[in-house]
DNA sequence: GAGCACTGC
């Protein structure tokens, strides 16, 4: 069977196709369909053929006579020159994208006014005294009554038998999330296969499973259950299974057609993360030949017409949510520093408004931080006595029991103020939140596919982010959100919605799944929203040097290997690559370091000295930073995982325990690909060997003035000044990532020996690549 | 000589 939805489009144009491809081939070594239907699609679309070679080169083709001459013989061999792109067009009479039927509007119109008037009424009706006598399981199965969504019940489950796919728009509070699965079993869905419900975030995933199995009164694991990485709590007797949207997908790697499942709901649809996007490209396809299996799409945003649209006018089921009013308030004019306007607001709301506890979106925590010292420091400074205000702070990189003070009570009388990053707008809940001050801004990563590059970057928030951020008010009761921006910023200057994840992010890991799946030609794989053909290219590029994709972009032995393991493709090479130097158990240890991310080191502001002291102890012999990385993980493991020694290191343990899994889950897995787990303890230059096979599209060398320049695509970067190379500046280096801040840094750098590219890569370097100049 | 939001397999 064939994934490609539009693999039609080509047909009767063989003949060109295999032409490109073989000229392609020529040019660069490599040629995907991908890449033939870049170039076939840049010839239509051009106006010479100059401008074909132009459009080539922007994309990275080094300019030659072959180059020219190719760029000519396309253009004049492409027969049409067209075309407005393709236009998606539906059949949508009444405009609304909803096929159902206006008696079921009706009563959902109907039921929304009921349950308005019931948020009021509930909190008043039972007294705790009551609650207390009736048994813990009849207050569950009461309250799941009271659920805005308990009333739909009949006229949803008629929804989904009545069509494949549905879209249902549940806000915040309508019990969706608990209720349907359960729904679903009662109805008989579950005798046919598993019902699967999917959530951006494992502790969701976990969280309401373990809810759903007290309604359902089982214990949780048996037919309520959750499988989320590194804890599968699921058994055969799960019908109902929560799990990450991630888990999913590796799941479908397995079992290309969900076999198992009878009914899929991909919750949270409307945060767009990154496998949410994937998932929904291969449910659409999925369905298209099981018939029998049901596509549930759940969305938060009342704007779900883009979800019905892309499921070929999938109905919209709406459900109305329990949330207070929340008014708004926007500043009269712009404000010159958002973080002073930030505090002023927060000591303005706190001696003039009525009892409720602040949130206050910031961007970091630098940011936090700063805010919290003025904040305290104002404080001190009032001549009268005022309310006690508690100031409390949470960011993801917090340790964990400092994480816990937001949620402790304060004393009657005082006030509390959470100084916030994104962490919570979504990902946590803290209750009693009443006024939310919002500055509108945030910080979002963005990547260049040209040059491989990330940055984060403090950017303005979409409408959606900040209807979110203001629904946090009105949880409990009517809110207030205080906007530090004007009305006419909001609606100018604001997009509606924060760009989907999959156009922001470096897509190797995504492409090397959806390859493994059998999907030929991704520029015609069903995205939501496609990220951009460059980007997909350059991951195809890169997945082809690394000897996962063949000439023709077909995946390879070695791509099967490295897509078994749940790791950016580099660190996938890296391990597979170890077979070979006999260095596994050494390199497993340094992927997993790796792919935590930039966690490990613990660097307070006051104590920066020995911090940096410990962090070069691992440093010794001037190793790099891979190295170091791995003499932590080992320092760490020889104290039996020790959290004293953590401390006393300056390195955080929550980070280390995440290293310890990922870890343990790459040992498991180098069995399942044939890997023999070695090591090399004193054999650093295997190590070296090994490392230089994921990276070595990541070279550079040393230039004047302690800079450096990347050897393939060249670029001028430094050495980030928080390696351990960062003051002896080796000829040639390796490293994980460049990212832009102050300047373009690279991070995780470690030596390596020129001529290893060559013998490493010796289709990507060729000896006058490595020579001196 | 810097400073990094949030997720996930």
């Amino acid at each position: 069977m064939s994934r490609d939805s539009k693999s039609g489009e080509w047909e009767g144009n063989d003949a060109l196709k295999t032409w490109v491809s073989d000229r392609l081939l020529a040019l660069q070594g490599f040629s995907t369909p991908e890449f033939v239907e870049y170039a076939i699609g840049l010839a239509k679309q051009a106006t010479s053929a100059a401008d074909v070679v132009g459009k080539l080169e922007e994309y990275g083709f080094a300019l030659s006579d072959d180059l020219h001459l190719f760029a000519e013989e396309i253009f004049s061999k492409v027969p049409w020159k067209v075309s407005p792109r393709k236009q998606k067009t539906y059949d949508n009479e009444d405009g609304t994208g909803n096929g159902l039927g206006k008696a079921m509007l009706e009563d959902q119109i109907e039921f929304i006014k009921e349950s308005m008037l019931k948020v009021d009424d509930e909190m008043s009706i039972e007294s705790p005294e009551i609650s207390k006598a009736k048994s813990e399981l009849e207050t569950l199965h009461e309250d799941r009554r009271t659920l805005p969504i308990y009333a739909h019940r009949d006229s949803l489950l008629k929804a989904i038998e009545e069509h494949q796919v549905l879209v249902i728009v549940g806000e915040t509070g309508s019990g969706k999330t608990t209720q349907i699965p359960q729904y679903l079993h009662e109805a008989g869905y579950t005798k046919r296969g598993k019902v699967a419900c999917t959530q951006p975030r494992r502790v969701a995933a976990m969280s309401v499973a373990a809810r759903v199995s007290q309604e359902m009164d089982v214990k949780l694991g048996h037919e309520v259950g959750y499988s989320i990485r590194f804890e599968d709590c699921t058994s055969e007797k799960t019908v109902l299974k929560y799990m990450t949207d991630g888990k999913l997908l590796r799941e479908l790697l397995g079992e290309p057609d969900l076999a198992s499942y009878s009914v899929i709901m991909v919750d949270e649809a409307h945060e767009r993360a990154v496998s949410t996007d994937v998932l929904f490209g291969l449910l659409k396809d999925i369905a298209r030949f099981r018939k029998d299996i049901k596509i549930l799409i759940s969305s938060a945003t009342p704007d779900a017409s883009k979800f019905s649209d892309f499921f070929d006018c999938a109905p919209i089921y709406r459900i109305p949510g329990r949330r207070y009013p929340v008014e708004i308030q926007y500043t009269k004019a712009p404000v010159a520093d958002y973080l002073d306007a930030a505090i002023v607001t927060v000591l303005q709301v706190h001696l003039t408004q009525s009892p409720g506890d602040i949130l206050v979106f910031l961007t970091g925590q630098e940011e936090i931080e700063s805010a919290e010292e003025i904040l305290k420091h104002k404080i001190n400074g009032f001549v009268s006595e005022i309310p006690e205000l508690v100031i409390c702070k949470i960011f993801s990189n917090l340790p964990t029991e400092l994480q816990a003070k937001i949620f402790q009570p304060i004393p009657i009388g005082s006030r509390k103020v959470v100084l916030a990053t994104n962490i919570a707008e979504a990902s946590l809940t803290i209750d009693g939140i009443n006024y939310v001050i919002d500055p509108g801004l945030c910080k979002m990563e963005s990547y260049n596919p040209r040059t491989g590059m990330e940055s984060l970057q403090v950017t303005s928030i979409s409408k959606a982010s900040a209807a979110q951020r203001a629904g946090r008010s009105g949880r409990t009761g009517p809110g207030k959100c205080f906007r530090l921006y004007t009305a006419d910023s909001y609606k100018t200057k604001l997009d509606d919605n924060t760009p989907p994840g999959i156009q922001r992010t470096n897509l190797t890991s995504v492409v090397l799944s959806l390859k493994s799946l059998g999907i030929q030609n991704l520029l015609n794989f069903d995205f939501m929203d496609p990220p951009s053909n460059e980007s997909l290219l350059k991951a195809l590029e890169l997945l082809f040097a690394l000897g996962a994709l063949n000439k023709v972009g077909e995946v390879t032995k070695v791509g099967r290997q490295m897509a078994e393991f749940p790791l950016d493709p580099m660190l996938s090479k890296m391990i597979v690559a170890s077979d070979k130097y006999r260095c596994s158990d050494e390199v497993i240890s340094i992927a997993a370091m790796l792919s935590v991310g930039n966690s490990i080191f613990y660097h307070p502001k006051d104590e920066q000295v020995h911090a940096d002291h410990a962090r070069m102890s691992f440093h010794t012999g001037n190793v790099g930073d891979h190295i170091a990385l791995m003499n932590v993980y080992n320092s760490w493991r020889e104290t039996n995982y020790s959290t004293q020694w953590c401390y006393e290191n300056y390195v955080q343990v929550r980070s280390m325990r995440s290293a310890r899994d990922i870890r343990d889950q790459l040992e498991g897995l180098l069995e399942r690909v044939e890997i023999e787990l070695t090591g090399c303890p004193n054999d650093l230059q295997a190590i070296k060997k090994a490392i230089t096979s994921g990276f070595f599209s990541h070279s550079a060398r040393l230039q004047n003035y302690g800079s450096y320049r990347t050897v393939k695509h060249p670029r001028i970067v430094h050495i980030h000044p928080s390696s351990g190379l960062a003051d002896n500046f080796p000829r040639w280096v390796v490293y994980q990532e460049v990212v832009l801040t102050t300047k373009e840094y690279m991070r995780n750098v470690t030596e390596l020996k020129p001529e290893w590219l060559v013998e490493i890569a010796p289709h990507y370097y060729q000896m006058k690549d490595v020579e001196d100049a």
